[in-house]
DNA sequence: CTGTATCCCTTTAGATACTG
DNA sequence: CAGTATCTAAAGGGATACAG
Protein backbone atom coordinates (compact mmCIF):
# COMPACT_ATOMS: atom_id res chain seq x y z
CA UNK A 1 0.00 0.00 0.00
CA UNK A 2 3.20 2.04 -0.13
CA UNK A 3 3.05 5.63 0.34
CA UNK A 4 -0.03 7.25 2.35
CA UNK A 5 -1.08 5.78 5.47
CA UNK A 6 -4.62 7.03 5.99
CA UNK A 7 -5.26 5.12 9.22
CA UNK A 8 -1.95 3.43 10.00
CA UNK A 9 -3.19 2.03 13.07
CA UNK A 10 -5.70 -0.03 10.93
CA UNK A 11 -4.23 -3.64 11.51
CA UNK A 12 -5.83 -4.26 8.54
CA UNK A 13 -3.86 -1.86 6.62
CA UNK A 14 -0.65 -3.12 8.64
CA UNK A 15 -1.37 -6.24 7.25
CA UNK A 16 -1.60 -5.45 3.35
CA UNK A 17 1.35 -3.44 3.85
CA UNK A 18 3.28 -6.07 4.11
CA UNK A 19 1.37 -8.44 1.88
CA UNK A 20 -0.48 -6.21 -0.57
CA UNK A 21 2.00 -5.99 -3.19
CA UNK A 22 1.05 -7.48 -6.57
CA UNK A 23 2.94 -11.24 -5.65
CA UNK A 24 3.33 -11.04 -2.26
CA UNK A 25 0.33 -13.81 -1.21
CA UNK A 26 1.60 -15.49 -4.59
CA UNK A 27 4.89 -16.09 -3.07
CA UNK A 28 4.63 -16.77 0.32
CA UNK A 29 2.09 -19.12 -0.84
CA UNK A 30 4.99 -20.99 -3.10
CA UNK A 31 7.46 -20.58 0.01
CA UNK A 32 4.89 -22.29 2.40
CA UNK A 33 5.44 -25.56 1.61
CA UNK A 34 9.54 -25.51 0.97
CA UNK A 35 12.06 -23.49 0.92
CA UNK A 36 12.52 -22.71 -2.85
CA UNK A 37 15.58 -20.80 -5.30
CA UNK A 38 14.91 -18.32 -7.12
CA UNK A 39 14.35 -20.50 -10.30
CA UNK A 40 12.06 -22.89 -8.86
CA UNK A 41 9.43 -19.53 -7.57
CA UNK A 42 10.28 -18.37 -11.32
CA UNK A 43 9.12 -21.26 -12.68
CA UNK A 44 5.88 -21.69 -10.53
CA UNK A 45 5.41 -18.17 -11.18
CA UNK A 46 5.93 -18.03 -14.69
CA UNK A 47 4.03 -14.82 -15.61
CA UNK A 48 6.28 -12.51 -13.58
CA UNK A 49 9.50 -11.11 -14.78
CA UNK A 50 12.78 -11.69 -12.79
CA UNK A 51 12.88 -8.01 -12.34
CA UNK A 52 9.57 -8.04 -10.37
CA UNK A 53 10.17 -11.21 -8.64
CA UNK A 54 13.36 -9.63 -7.77
CA UNK A 55 11.64 -6.83 -6.77
CA UNK A 56 9.00 -8.42 -4.47
CA UNK A 57 11.71 -10.64 -2.95
CA UNK A 58 14.23 -7.85 -1.42
CA UNK A 59 10.66 -6.38 0.06
CA UNK A 60 9.41 -9.39 1.29
CA UNK A 61 12.88 -9.81 2.87
CA UNK A 62 13.18 -5.94 4.33
CA UNK A 63 9.39 -6.73 6.25
CA UNK A 64 11.00 -9.50 7.70
CA UNK A 65 8.94 -12.35 6.07
CA UNK A 66 11.41 -14.41 4.09
CA UNK A 67 14.85 -14.86 4.75
CA UNK A 68 17.52 -15.05 1.85
CA UNK A 69 20.32 -17.63 1.91
CA UNK A 70 23.33 -17.67 -0.83
CA UNK A 71 25.16 -20.68 -1.21
CA UNK A 72 28.85 -20.31 -1.97
CA UNK A 73 29.03 -22.36 -4.96
CA UNK A 74 29.27 -22.19 -8.71
CA UNK A 75 26.79 -21.97 -10.75
CA UNK A 76 25.37 -19.77 -8.14
CA UNK A 77 22.93 -21.13 -5.84
CA UNK A 78 19.94 -18.86 -3.87
CA UNK A 79 17.63 -20.42 -1.82
CA UNK A 80 14.58 -18.47 -0.24
CA UNK A 81 12.81 -19.83 2.86
CA UNK A 82 9.53 -17.90 5.40
CA UNK A 83 11.09 -17.01 8.37
CA UNK A 84 9.38 -17.67 11.77
CA UNK A 85 7.79 -14.41 11.13
CA UNK A 86 6.52 -15.26 7.04
CA UNK A 87 5.27 -18.44 8.99
CA UNK A 88 3.11 -16.85 11.17
CA UNK A 89 0.52 -15.91 8.09
CA UNK A 90 0.27 -19.14 6.65
CA UNK A 91 -3.04 -19.85 7.91
CA UNK A 92 -3.66 -16.61 6.69
CA UNK A 93 -2.41 -18.34 3.10
CA UNK A 94 -4.47 -21.42 3.54
CA UNK A 95 -7.83 -18.76 4.38
CA UNK A 96 -7.24 -17.33 1.21
CA UNK A 97 -7.36 -20.44 -0.83
CA UNK A 98 -9.70 -22.33 1.49
CA UNK A 99 -12.47 -19.77 0.82
CA UNK A 100 -12.81 -19.98 -3.26
CA UNK A 101 -12.75 -23.70 -2.62
CA UNK A 102 -15.65 -23.62 0.56
CA UNK A 103 -17.70 -20.78 -2.16
CA UNK A 104 -17.94 -22.94 -5.07
CA UNK A 105 -19.42 -25.84 -2.84
CA UNK A 106 -21.86 -24.34 -0.64
CA UNK A 107 -24.23 -21.83 -0.31
CA UNK A 108 -22.28 -18.38 0.37
CA UNK A 109 -23.65 -17.73 3.41
CA UNK A 110 -21.66 -20.05 5.40
CA UNK A 111 -19.07 -20.08 7.05
CA UNK A 112 -15.63 -20.99 6.04
CA UNK A 113 -13.93 -23.62 7.75
CA UNK A 114 -10.19 -23.49 7.91
CA UNK A 115 -8.72 -26.38 6.69
CA UNK A 116 -5.97 -27.52 9.68
CA UNK B 1 -4.34 -9.87 -10.69
CA UNK B 2 -5.57 -8.65 -14.19
CA UNK B 3 -4.05 -9.95 -17.38
CA UNK B 4 -2.02 -13.25 -17.67
CA UNK B 5 -3.48 -15.71 -15.31
CA UNK B 6 -0.47 -18.33 -14.80
CA UNK B 7 -2.60 -20.95 -13.27
CA UNK B 8 -5.88 -19.66 -13.18
CA UNK B 9 -7.07 -22.99 -11.55
CA UNK B 10 -4.92 -21.95 -8.13
CA UNK B 11 -7.70 -20.82 -5.82
CA UNK B 12 -5.18 -18.25 -4.04
CA UNK B 13 -5.29 -16.43 -7.16
CA UNK B 14 -8.70 -16.64 -8.59
CA UNK B 15 -9.16 -14.79 -4.55
CA UNK B 16 -6.75 -12.34 -5.55
CA UNK B 17 -8.56 -11.47 -8.57
CA UNK B 18 -11.49 -10.43 -6.70
CA UNK B 19 -9.53 -8.72 -3.39
CA UNK B 20 -6.43 -8.57 -4.93
CA UNK B 21 -6.71 -4.12 -5.92
CA UNK B 22 -5.21 -1.77 -4.09
CA UNK B 23 -8.02 -1.08 -1.93
CA UNK B 24 -10.84 -3.45 -2.34
CA UNK B 25 -9.83 -5.05 1.10
CA UNK B 26 -10.16 -1.59 2.35
CA UNK B 27 -13.69 -1.37 0.97
CA UNK B 28 -14.68 -4.35 1.91
CA UNK B 29 -13.58 -4.08 5.25
CA UNK B 30 -15.74 -0.70 5.54
CA UNK B 31 -18.82 -2.25 4.00
CA UNK B 32 -18.12 -5.66 6.46
CA UNK B 33 -20.09 -3.49 9.44
CA UNK B 34 -22.68 -1.33 7.97
CA UNK B 35 -24.01 -0.59 4.28
CA UNK B 36 -22.00 2.81 3.29
CA UNK B 37 -23.27 5.73 0.97
CA UNK B 38 -20.60 7.29 -1.34
CA UNK B 39 -19.49 10.00 0.97
CA UNK B 40 -19.02 7.61 3.88
CA UNK B 41 -16.57 5.22 2.31
CA UNK B 42 -14.59 8.13 1.32
CA UNK B 43 -14.50 9.59 4.86
CA UNK B 44 -13.47 6.26 6.16
CA UNK B 45 -10.50 5.83 3.55
CA UNK B 46 -9.32 9.88 2.66
CA UNK B 47 -6.55 8.53 0.86
CA UNK B 48 -8.91 7.19 -1.62
CA UNK B 49 -9.62 9.66 -4.79
CA UNK B 50 -13.49 9.61 -5.47
CA UNK B 51 -12.14 8.33 -8.91
CA UNK B 52 -10.60 5.40 -8.32
CA UNK B 53 -13.24 4.90 -5.22
CA UNK B 54 -15.73 4.86 -8.04
CA UNK B 55 -13.40 2.35 -10.16
CA UNK B 56 -13.17 -0.30 -7.44
CA UNK B 57 -16.60 0.16 -6.62
CA UNK B 58 -17.61 -0.93 -9.75
CA UNK B 59 -15.28 -3.92 -10.20
CA UNK B 60 -16.39 -5.00 -6.89
CA UNK B 61 -20.04 -4.85 -7.90
CA UNK B 62 -19.24 -6.18 -11.02
CA UNK B 63 -17.83 -9.27 -9.56
CA UNK B 64 -20.61 -10.01 -6.95
CA UNK B 65 -19.30 -8.44 -3.93
CA UNK B 66 -21.07 -5.71 -3.37
CA UNK B 67 -24.80 -4.40 -4.60
CA UNK B 68 -25.35 -0.85 -5.57
CA UNK B 69 -28.94 0.96 -4.47
CA UNK B 70 -29.40 4.43 -5.43
CA UNK B 71 -31.96 6.18 -3.92
CA UNK B 72 -34.42 8.84 -6.19
CA UNK B 73 -34.08 12.04 -3.73
CA UNK B 74 -32.32 15.42 -3.56
CA UNK B 75 -29.96 15.42 -2.74
CA UNK B 76 -28.80 11.95 -4.40
CA UNK B 77 -28.56 9.37 -2.65
CA UNK B 78 -26.82 5.87 -3.20
CA UNK B 79 -25.59 3.22 -0.77
CA UNK B 80 -23.20 0.12 -0.73
CA UNK B 81 -23.74 -3.17 0.82
CA UNK B 82 -22.27 -6.21 0.78
CA UNK B 83 -23.99 -9.16 -0.86
CA UNK B 84 -23.97 -12.72 0.30
CA UNK B 85 -21.38 -13.10 -1.78
CA UNK B 86 -19.58 -10.40 -0.67
CA UNK B 87 -20.16 -11.39 3.26
CA UNK B 88 -18.89 -14.75 2.78
CA UNK B 89 -15.68 -12.69 2.60
CA UNK B 90 -16.08 -11.41 6.07
CA UNK B 91 -14.08 -14.02 7.76
CA UNK B 92 -11.40 -13.62 5.95
CA UNK B 93 -11.64 -9.63 6.39
CA UNK B 94 -11.50 -10.38 9.69
CA UNK B 95 -8.55 -12.93 9.58
CA UNK B 96 -6.46 -10.09 8.19
CA UNK B 97 -7.23 -7.74 11.22
CA UNK B 98 -6.70 -10.43 13.76
CA UNK B 99 -2.82 -11.88 11.95
CA UNK B 100 -1.40 -8.18 12.71
CA UNK B 101 -2.59 -8.37 16.55
CA UNK B 102 -1.93 -11.55 17.12
CA UNK B 103 1.60 -11.16 15.86
CA UNK B 104 2.39 -7.99 17.89
CA UNK B 105 1.22 -10.29 21.46
CA UNK B 106 2.44 -13.19 21.13
CA UNK B 107 5.38 -15.35 19.85
CA UNK B 108 5.45 -15.12 15.89
CA UNK B 109 4.93 -19.17 15.47
CA UNK B 110 1.61 -19.21 17.57
CA UNK B 111 -1.59 -19.98 15.70
CA UNK B 112 -3.76 -16.89 14.95
CA UNK B 113 -7.07 -17.81 16.60
CA UNK B 114 -9.95 -16.44 13.94
CA UNK B 115 -11.88 -13.83 16.57
CA UNK B 116 -15.74 -15.01 16.24
C1' DC C 1 22.25 -19.50 -11.79
C1' DT C 2 20.83 -15.21 -9.89
C1' DG C 3 20.59 -11.34 -10.46
C1' DT C 4 21.44 -5.84 -12.27
C1' DA C 5 21.04 -1.99 -15.67
C1' DT C 6 18.63 0.32 -19.30
C1' DC C 7 15.19 1.52 -22.20
C1' DC C 8 10.58 2.34 -22.99
C1' DC C 9 5.82 1.61 -23.06
C1' DT C 10 1.56 0.87 -20.21
C1' DT C 11 -1.13 1.51 -16.30
C1' DT C 12 -2.33 3.94 -12.33
C1' DA C 13 -3.70 7.67 -9.87
C1' DG C 14 -3.91 12.70 -8.32
C1' DA C 15 -5.90 17.36 -9.38
C1' DT C 16 -9.29 19.95 -11.16
C1' DA C 17 -13.40 21.27 -13.26
C1' DC C 18 -17.94 20.03 -14.50
C1' DT C 19 -22.88 17.44 -14.44
C1' DG C 20 -27.58 15.48 -13.10
C1' DC D 1 -24.42 14.10 -3.18
C1' DA D 2 -22.30 11.14 -6.30
C1' DG D 3 -20.17 10.87 -9.64
C1' DT D 4 -17.74 11.86 -14.87
C1' DA D 5 -14.19 13.95 -17.99
C1' DT D 6 -9.81 15.42 -18.95
C1' DC D 7 -5.11 16.16 -18.36
C1' DT D 8 -0.84 15.06 -16.50
C1' DA D 9 2.70 13.02 -13.45
C1' DA D 10 4.39 8.93 -11.49
C1' DA D 11 4.75 4.22 -10.87
C1' DG D 12 4.69 -0.35 -12.71
C1' DG D 13 6.34 -3.75 -15.54
C1' DG D 14 8.23 -6.18 -19.99
C1' DA D 15 12.35 -6.98 -23.02
C1' DT D 16 16.91 -7.23 -23.58
C1' DA D 17 21.64 -7.24 -22.65
C1' DC D 18 25.11 -7.73 -19.40
C1' DA D 19 27.67 -9.18 -14.77
C1' DG D 20 29.58 -12.03 -10.85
Amino acid sequence: MGNNLYHADCPAIETLALIGGRWKVIILHVLSKHARRFGEINVRIPSISRKVLTEQLRELEADGLINRKQYKEHPQKVEYALTDFGKSLCPLLAYISAWKKNVEGNSSQDIIQLPD
